[in-house]
Parts: structure tokens; C-alpha cells; sequence
DNA sequence: CTAACAAATGTAATTTAATTACAGTTTAAT
DNA sequence: ATTAAACTGTAATTAAATTACATTTGTTAG
């Protein structure tokens, strides 16, 4: 899809002229997308045909055509190419690879996500005489920061961090009781442990989590992000940031069907923790 | 900058004939990028040089040139448009919208970030003998997730959610010690008391916050994360995901920092959760 | 080592698309 | 009702892209 991608992934299958073309868009696609085919031929050093060849093996219709698909590449700022860290990367270099993996993830994760499973997520929410948030590790700082949110609407809303306390709160859960377990693998013995306990006592069971997994298959309920990532090898980074973004969309759900008068809670919250706050600067647009 | 607004924008400015051209192009900007000037103008019903005046209009240099822009306005989805959640939106709407701003700020935030503060950062962190993450609210739950990548590092990492505790530590903190604090609005006084209480026993204070606030006074050195969201009137979204991208680069480049025989590290904390899983499918590549 | 064929590249011709110049038509104001 | 200005279309022109074909380069088998 991506035209930039598509570019450096073909590299190798190029001729020699085609790679000199290759080389000058990628060098500066800015430029590329507001020269004629004649102008590129010249900086490339070669002819026109060759430069319209190489558009055709990038499955685009012509020279034209590729432009197009060029400019929307560029749209994205710089295009999620998933590269990874390495030892000789400066201090731009990772960063910015990090940011754009994020970016690539979360992207995926948004053309991924199952609307239907989040809908019936906030149904179970909105009528939960109680919820729980539980997560290990990683995910245990999504718990934290779900409780955070939720804690706002003034709804009996808790979590633990304890594996242990974690198990007893599910023992003692019953009907009305909404459970939410957030784990990226979906693979974490306790938790699918507990998703069972709380099933056992008529709690509902939410998982975040990855789907067909042994968590997703122990609840009621499934909200998949479709993060690839590889948290047994690497450390956990864009995995939470698509478990957070989908507890954003659960907390907005929330809001809204609980409709306007609820709203009025979240402001007297707002103005509770307003002086534990320095007042804010006058607001000076950048 | 976005052609598709600036159609809606300018649509009473333009002619009879140019508006039926808005129309046609508004209708289905996918079709209009992929035709000729000729075949436009006859869905317009329209001449081919009125078709050139309407692009002329459009602040472009002609009809190839205007085509450019919408293939990029396109590539966005429906991009940075500060679309807010309203109370008719559908699951599939405030979805949307909270994807669309989260990725907006997170590359708004790419663009802005200050590699040189992330580098004097990882320096910092790399020579503590002690490091200390503190945030409240929304922030503590970045705070622990900082906790959990860190203590991975085999470093002497804490982290308390507790305002007492956290003045508690940084009232005992000394020379070598670095205590990393973290807020969006950089306004919350408790933190911004125990910057300076850090500050007086010689420990070194790095601030995850917005530039020029109390907070960012009162420490060494300042990371901001330049999203700009009004924690004040609305939940943190945004910004607490833009502070955990911020803690995944410090973590990359404190193992890169530290070499590859630190990482081998990294391999026994792996191994050691490893039996808290269930074991992984074999990889079916998707 | 060279003949012969295939792949690659460029030149020139052709086709297609976009733009300009200009003329006819509509519209609005006096 | 008349006139001027703005609008729109037709036809001519120019520019751009594509195709067809010729030449070169490289490679393999004899």
C-alpha cells in the first residue's frame, strides 16, 4: 500500500537505471511529487521511459499514477516503515523509530477494532453494579490508568496490582459484577485463572486482550487491539498504548450513555483536584 | 492546507459551474483523483477549462497540481480535523475521532520532541545510582509503567503513588539520585514541592511536562511532550500516551547506553516471567 | 573467446491530457 | 433597456506522458 515502503522492499529486484530512479524519490519524494517525468528522468540520469517503467513495477498505471500514490505516502508524514532499534542508532534515530512503530501500531490497531465488541463492552459497563480492573505488569499500569478514569464517574470502580488480592476480589465477586482483565499476550496463568473464578460467580468477564488466546477464550466478552507485537522477547510499548486508547474509548462510551446529567458529575470532580493544581497561564495560542 | 475543507470553506465563493464541480469532487474525492480533467468535467457538467479555474480557485497551480493536494488530504482518512466526541456520534464515530486525535497528537508530538533533553536524559539516567518515578492522577499510572520497564533494568527503581511517600523519598534523596516526575500541565503543587525538596539534598530532577510551567522551573532538565490538551476541562487522553512514548525512548536508550552485556539482562527477566504464561502458540505469520 | 540471445536503456514518434486564448452568453446594475 | 462585467464554452495550442522501435549492454553456451 504504502508507495515508500514498496520502494525500499523491491530495491533488490530493480535494474540498475530503475534504482538510480529509486534513489533520487527517496531521497526527496517532496520533490518528486512536483516535478515532471522529464524533470526526474534529468536528476536521475536517465530517460523518460525508464523512469515511467519504473512506476509501472511499482503496480502503479504510469508516471501520473504514481505521483498520486507518492503524495498520499507523504501525507502520513513519515511512513510507517517498521524498523527496528539498532546498537548505532543516534538519539534521533530511535526516537524517531519508536514513534513511528507507535504510530504504525496504533494506526492498525484503530482500521482493527471491533466497534461491535466495544459497544457491548460499554452496554455491560454502564449497567455494572461494580467494576474491576486487573492487569500484571505492563498492564498493570493500564488497570491503574483505567481506574483513574473511571474512579471519575462515580461509579464503585477498583483495582490491585496483587496477583493475590486480584484472586480474592474475583471470589467474592457475584451477578452485577463487572470484571475487566487486560493482558497483551492473553497468556498470564493468573489472570485467565481469576477470569474463570469470577465467570464461576455470575460476574461479567471483559478481556482486553489478544484474541483466540487462553484469557479470550476464559471470558464473556473479547475487545481484541491487534497489536503485533512480541512482548516475550521485547518489552511492552505500543501493546498498552493500544490497551490505553481502547480504555479511552470505553470511559467515552461510558460518558455518552450515560447522557448529559451524568456529565455534571465529571465537572464537580474536575473542580475537586482544581486546587491541588497553580493556576493555570492565560491562554496564549502557539 | 487540507483541500477538501478549503472546498467547504470557499464554496460560496465560487460560481455556478465551479460549485457543481465542488459537488462533484465532494461527492467522491476517491473517483475524482483518479480521473482526467475530461472526464471530471463531463461529471460535472461542465466544461474542461472551468474544471482548470475551479482547481485555479483552490489555490493550486492547476488540475495535476490540485489533484496532488486531494490524494494527500485524502491519505489521512479525515486527518487532524480537532473533531471533539458529540453526543450523537455512533461506536463507530467517537472510535474514530479518539483514534484520529491520539495519532494527530502523537506525531504532532513526533515533530516537536527534543532529542538533545532525551539524550542529556538517558545520560542522567544511565549514571544514577537510584531513579525515582512520581506522578499523580493519570500520571502515576505512566509513573508505574515507568517502574515496570526500568526494574527490568536491574537498577535500583522505585515508585509511589502516595503523595506522602513520594515527599517522604525525595526528602531522603541524595547526590547520585534521580528522581524523574511526571505531569502534563506541570501545575500540580505537590509535585512541583518535592522537585525543590529533591533539588535541596543534590538529587538530579528531570521533569515529563509542559515547558515553562512551575514544575518545569523547579527541576534540571525538562522533557516536554508538546500536546496540547486541556487536562484542566477534559480527561487526559493524549497526553499521558504521548508521556509513556516518552519513557519507552528513555528505556531504549538507557539499554543502548548501557551496551550489550546489559542486555543479556534484559534475557533472565524474560526467562523468569516466563513461567507465569502460558506457552505461545507457534507463529502464524498473518 | 566469441557468437548469439536476452535484458536493459535510450531516441523519436505518437497519443493523450492540460492549458490558453478568445468568443459567446448570461447576469446585474444603472 | 442598455452596458459592462463576470461567467462559460469552443477551439487552438502547448506540454506531458506513453508507445514503438532501435541500440547498447551483459550473459551464457559453444
Amino acid at each position: 500500500m504504502n508507495i515508500l515502503e514498496q520502494i525500499t522492499l523491491n530495491l533488490e529486484k530493480l535494474s540498475k537505471s530503475e534504482r538510480k530512479v529509486a534513489n533520487v524519490i527517496q531521497a526527496s519524494p517532496k520533490t518528486a511529487i512536483h516535478s515532471s517525468i522529464a524533470a526526474l528522468a534529468k536528476m536521475a540520469d536517465v530517460s523518460e521511459p525508464t523512469v515511467n517503467r519504473f512506476c509501472r513495477r511499482m503496480d502503479t498505471k504510469g508516471f501520473p499514477d504514481f505521483k498520486l500514490h507518492l503524495a498520499q505516502s507523504l501525507a502520513n508524514g513519515t511512513p510507517y516503515v517498521n524498523r527496528h532499534v539498532e546498537e548505532t542508532d543516534t538519539v534521533e534515530d530511535y526516537t524517531n523509530k519508536i514513534y513511528e512503530a507507535t504510530l504504525a501500531s496504533l494506526d492498525r490497531s484503530r482500521q482493527m477494532v471491533d466497534t461491535a465488541a466495544i459497544n457491548r463492552a460499554v452496554d455491560i459497563l454502564t449497567q455494572a453494579k461494580k467494576i474491576s480492573f486487573f492487569g500484571l505488569g505492563a498492564s498493570a499500569a493500564v488497570a491503574q490508568d483505567a481506574l483513574n478514569k473511571f474512579f471519575r464517574f462515580n461509579v464503585p470502580v477498583l483495582s490491585f496490582q496483587d496477583a493475590l488480592m486480584q484472586r480474592m476480589s474475583c471470589i467474592n465477586s457475584t451477578e452485577g459484577d463487572v470484571v475487566v482483565l487486560i493482558s497483551h499476550t492473553g497468556r498470564t496463568k493468573s489472570l485467565v485463572e481469576i477470569a474463570a473464578m469470577a465467570k464461576e460467580n455470575d460476574a461479567t468477564v471483559i478481556a482486553i486482550t489478544a484474541k483466540d488466546s487462553p484469557l479470550a477464550h476464559a471470558c464473556h466478552l473479547v475487545i481484541s487491539t491487534e497489536i503485533p507485537e512480541d512482548t516475550d522477547l521485547y518489552m511492552p510499548m505500543a501493546s498498552r498504548i493500544g490497551q490505553l486508547v481502547i480504555i479511552d474509548v470505553l470511559a467515552t462510551g461510558f460518558t455518552l450513555r450515560r447522557g448529559s446529567k451524568f456529565r455534571d458529575n465529571l465537572q464537580k470532580v474536575k473542580q475537586g483536584i482544581k486546587d491541588s493544581r497553580f493556576t493555570a497561564p492565560p491562554i496564549t495560542k502557539t
